[in-house]
DNA sequence: CTGACGATTCACT
DNA sequence: GTGAATCGTCAGC
């Protein structure tokens, strides 16, 4: 886990959030980079798993049945901006918003492997040394880079907060879809296969037999 | 205004 | 495996 220079990473464009098929954007996450440079302190992680929140059908969906309250909003925002809100009281759980005004999708990015600020995000989470907890989960990953319920509505473009793409890509073979977690409550939807995993990536949440 | 609860994590048995 | 932490949000009164 030694430290990268940003280099080679490229911001990537507004348009590839603003496309229509929120699941598939949810997959071609998976090997991006997300980043973030608050107070000058630079830290980012390659994104290893993803869910996808596919709109106002989607029982799973904070928007589902086209609920429109303070909180949810910016999910009908157009896409590339950052959806964060507080779960547990004290959870921050970032989201990036996908398609077009009035519709939508939102995609939580679950887990990254770290690849640079590790001190720094070591410091923030009061770890004392780096493991696959670091940013295992969402709320670690929200912990670890320093984001913030206030950063919600955040253009994805800006240089604090973005998601950007280096030469790296992960085989398909590697990429696996299974049901989300912990969205019990939404019924059939439960089952979808909107969960995106990097196959054998120990930074993925969840059980270790999960993995194949 | 009030009460119930969550796209979770961590410490503990 | 179980339960506590902890507070903004939202539906209901």
């Amino acid at each position: 886990m030694k430290d990268v220079m940003p280099g080679s990473w490229r911001k990537i464009p507004k348009r590839f959030y603003q496309r229509d098929d929120v699941v598939l954007i949810s997959k071609e996450l998976i090997g991006k980079i997300l980043v973030t440079l608050f107070e000058g302190k630079l830290t980012a992680g390659r994104i290893v798993e993803t869910e996808a929140y596919n709109g106002i059908d989607d029982k799973a969906s904070h928007a589902w049945n086209n609920r429109r309250t303070n909180r949810t909003e910016v999910m009908y925002a157009n896409g590339g901006v950052a959806y964060v809100y507080l779960c547990y009281g004290i959870h921050h759980l970032f989201n990036v918003v996908t398609n077009i005004r009035d519709i939508p999708n939102a995609i939580l990015i679950r887990a990254i492997e770290p690849l640079a600020g590790v001190d720094v995000m070591l410091q923030r989470t009061g770890k004392l040394k780096a493991g696959i907890d670091l940013t295992r989960g969402p709320g670690n990953v929200s912990k670890a880079l320093g984001i913030h319920t206030s950063h919600t509505g955040s253009n994805l473009n800006d240089d604090t907060l973005y998601i950007a793409e280096d030469d790296f890509t992960y085989n398909d073979d590697f990429i696996i879809a299974t049901p989300r977690i912990g969205v019990d409550y939404a019924g059939e939807d439960a089952f979808l296969p909107y969960r995106f995993i990097v196959k054998n990536n120990l930074y993925v949440s969840g059980k270790k037999t999960n993995l194949l």
